[in-house]
DNA sequence: CTGTAACCGAGACGGTACGTCGAGTCTTTCC
DNA sequence: GGAAAGACTCGACGTACCGTCTCGGTTACAG
């Protein structure tokens, strides 16, 4: 069996894509996603159907692609990169302002319907999962990594913390709630996340050192 | 606009229930669900497409209810309630050990692709979605709701600690790898999330908090 | 390979047939048979592409049947047999009457549309060629046998002429022009052909005998 | 509205066309005509398509074209031109011998599939149909129109006979066997064909005519 | 001798129709 | 009246070609 001859990609019309694009999100938007049809992309892009099939595989491979054209081009509308985690050497305010952003976005509708949508197609389609985690998911997550390796440095976080794991005990429940609507979601709710994952949920145990501050151990 | 008059409940017929439920589990564990039709399971279980149109609204209300059903069936055989978390005074102990059963449960593949699926379609499908919550998730979650308080009372656990919040701390992590694919699921990872989430990240320093704070335990 | 389970003929839609035929009838007629689609078709009658499918193979295979049940339905309003070949003694008379009616039919648009296209397609497909042929030509061909062999019983025809090619002489001429259109078809140019065929182009022999009238001998 | 610039026809490539004219002619004959595309023609021949759109505006086009260069070549490689019909001074030979010729033709693979489409295809294209008449069909049945006057000249046929209607009743019925499939084509058919046209298939009865009569020959 | 304008191979494009699949509805026949 | 069976309308699928439209590249004639 032979793939077939894979188009040129030099040749590839980029208003066609663009229109793709825009299409593909305005009727995810509109009608949600599993009423988004490949023909009815097509339609509302001006394009055949083909174009569409020339250069992606299903509907959620084109959802996946138009979802990170929009990110970045929001980035770079925003000027800067919008995502990444504030450094001022207090890490609890730090995570909070970050998940209050990210509450923000997980509300903004324009957001909402299509990285819902993609999210579960990717738990069905290990293809589109695999490739929604890569590119847009953990690219994210390794900030957090970035930010806890600091307060590692810091003191403010155990040295021996996988900061990998750590992390998931703040983004997974906001994440969990979003997705399956197991709960709502506030800025109580995410900094309340903060402070346990921080802090634990234990008592202080009254043994422990006397000292003061952030451990501003050098 | 009146409904449809509604299917005589009391002559409903036991064996072409059983048999949908038996022909949707198997076709979704063999073909995927997206695959699996609902001509396919009436074909399967030697029915009439309209017998399963009477008494369920969709594939995946059918697979809900099936999933339920293998979930009682499977309880009976086992004898007791196995979803029960144990209270052995040790509340480390007791959620490692929980979580460990749920990890081998993930990963055991006749509950792996129907609930999955499931969770999948209710991500973008509202009605399934609070129903799995509601019928599936959250009565498993309130079990650790009420572990987590008897914790509070031996003062294993801060009292001003809100347990439906805090069990997110290690369930949500597990439940965002399996169902996203964000990382390995191994006991190991459960125990550290339980370590993480109970003894917090940050060492402790049970100074630098104003004092105040509930837990005014006896 | 299997066959597909072949649908009950018994539980089929008598209306939806119906429809169908007219509704490729009317667009043959008015767009053309290279222009009529099977999507068009199933559009204009009201009806789902796959029941047509299901009952026919292709478009050819509808306009078939739909000029078949035309053929029938024309014939049952007008009473009697409209093809039968009259048998007034006088062959030449009886010949050019057909064929006058044949000319009329012919020039009928209601007629010309369909019939020259499933000629046509005939021509290449040889399964539907086989079929005009064997219900719809051939028939009336067999009209033209009877009657020359009454013919050679009055004497009319030479008893040792095989009529099957006989009545190929004059009517094979008429379906050429009228297909071809290798030239224009009237009235005159029918009866041109019965009397060229019947008394052959070649001059009178002097000699022969002298007899009179159409040989009445019993 | 204007036509379109039209192609320089000086600076065009006779190696295109004739590969072009070549994968034409083999793809009808290895696949038939349906399924003998534009683009399949292009890629066969290693051409773009538009070279073939440049030149020609259908399918049909192509073919005809193709269809009369290989005419043109078989003359050219015969010596001779090959459709003259020979003048012995016995006419039904003559016909015999060039019918027994035709029917070889027609039974020529190389020739039928071709044939037979663009036959197929004029009866419903009526552009390609008048072409098809005007270049290779009528030319060949002028043929037969001038060897019928010569034949009128000698006295073998009436004076009074039109042969342009005469031919079709030979030539017409080998017509409709061989496009139609209605019977089946031989040397002893054809003969036949050429008896009864020309000495009529009724007995020879010189009475019961007026008298009058044309063919007053010297 | 060199533009430059046409043809050329290639193939992406907007479309139309294909023939298939499955959804959800309707109808028939049996129990 | 529920149930098996399956034909029905409808809508989308993914594919095949249509005929048009760029893209370099390669002649071939004009300056």
């Amino acid at each position: 069996m032979v793939d077939k001859p894979a188009p040129d990609a030099t040749r590839r019309s980029e208003k066609s894509r663009r229109a793709i694009y825009d299409a593909a999100l305005a009727l995810v938007g509109e009608v949600g996603y599993p009423r988004t049809t490949v023909e009815g992309i097509a339609a509302r892009a001006g394009v055949g159907k083909q174009t569409i099939y020339r250069w992606w595989s299903s509907k959620a491979d084109v959802l996946l692609e138009a979802f990170l054209a929009l990110g970045e081009q929001v980035a770079r509308t925003a000027g800067q990169e919008p995502y990444a985690i504030p450094d001022t050497g207090d890490l609890a305010a730090d995570l909070k302002a970050v998940l209050r952003a990210t509450v923000d976005e997980l509300l903004d509708p324009r957001f909402e319907v299509p990285s819902r949508a993609l999210a579960a197609e990717g738990l069905v389609n290990e293809q589109v999962g695999r490739e929604f985690v890569s590119k847009l998911l953990e690219p994210q997550l390794q900030l957090y990594v970035a930010r806890l390796r600091a307060a590692q440095g810091t003191g403010e976080v155990r040295g021996d913390v996988d900061p990998r794991i750590a992390l998931e005990l703040f983004v997974s429940p906001l994440a969990q709630r979003w997705l399956q609507r197991t709960g709502p979601i506030s800025y109580d709710y995410t900094d309340t996340l903060v402070e346990y994952a921080l802090h634990g949920i234990a008592p202080r145990l009254p043994a422990a050192r006397p000292a003061a501050g952030p451990a501003r151990r050098v």
